[in-house]
DNA sequence: GTCCAGGGCCGTT
DNA sequence: AACGGCCATGGA
């Protein structure tokens, strides 16, 4: 049987997951310091860019010690200075550039105001992010579900592969496999609530191919085994 | 020691 | 349009 219903997957990994903190953020140090926390998220989502996450919250905890996860002090900070604190999440000197990048968009077009900023259409705001450089597709869709709370499903690495091999009938390219989880949730999922299951089955997507979908497969105790092809390919 | 992680860009076919 | 090389650290 191909062609696996979204809605499906999507009710047993709740069951397996329940719900995810995904994106966690510092409430206190941004209380603390009177930062705004989405700046924490747009921050991490570059550094994260084919890193551990592992690795990037060394960086952010970095930041956080000398008081600069905020526009203005990643923009005042020295590239070498900025590139310093972020060694841990690898590419530094490219991360540096584009936090730069992202970080004087933010200030020149919207007064380094957040709320500005991501009161703009979303649509035409994503077109925005992606002529930056250094901010891609997926990076651009973290910042506007995770921080932005707007209804963009997220693609990564992960999607791709479990879209290959439960299969689930799509093309492999990004726009393509997000059309299609788009299409199928909003079905039954609007508002509020489309944006939460975004948010829930992204993040359960990452720790199930973690745990079990991954490059070399963990098939035994999958709990999408009895819809996988490729499981019972393997059987 | 090797592999690879919550990508994206750029140059070559 | 598709593909390969490149960027770099740290944990498994």
């Amino acid at each position: 049987m191909r062609n696996k219903n979204l809605l499906d997957i999507y009710t047993i990994l709740t069951k397996k997951y329940k719900s995810l903190n995904w994106w966690p953020i510092d409430k206190k140090y941004h209380e603390k310091n009177k930062t705004d926390p989405r700046f924490e998220i747009i921050t991490g989502a570059i550094l994260t860019q084919n890193t551990a996450w592992s690795n990037v919250e060394k960086s952010l905890e970095k930041l956080k010690e000398k008081n600069k996860l905020d526009i203005n002090s990643i923009i005042q900070s020295k590239p070498k200075e900025l590139s310093e604190m972020i060694r841990s999440s690898g590419f530094f000197n490219q991360k540096t550039d584009r936090l730069r990048e992202i970080s004087m968009h933010i200030s020149n077009k919207y007064n380094q105001d957040l709320d500005k900023f991501f009161s703009k259409d979303f649509k035409k705001l994503r077109t925005e992010l992606l002529s930056l450089n250094g901010i891609g597709p997926e990076t651009a869709d973290s910042i506007l579900l995770y921080a932005g709370e707007k209804p963009v499903f997220v693609v990564d690495a992960y999607t791709k592969r479990l879209c290959q091999r439960l299969p689930i009938d799509v093309e492999i390219d990004y726009d393509s496999i997000q059309k299609h989880f788009e299409k199928e949730l909003s079905k039954k999922y609007s508002g509020e609530e489309l944006i939460e299951v975004y948010n829930q089955f992204h993040a359960q997507i990452v720790i199930f191919a973690k745990e079990f979908c991954r490059k070399k497969p963990v098939c035994s105790n999958c709990p999408l085994s009895s819809i996988c092809d490729y499981t019972n390919k393997l059987l």
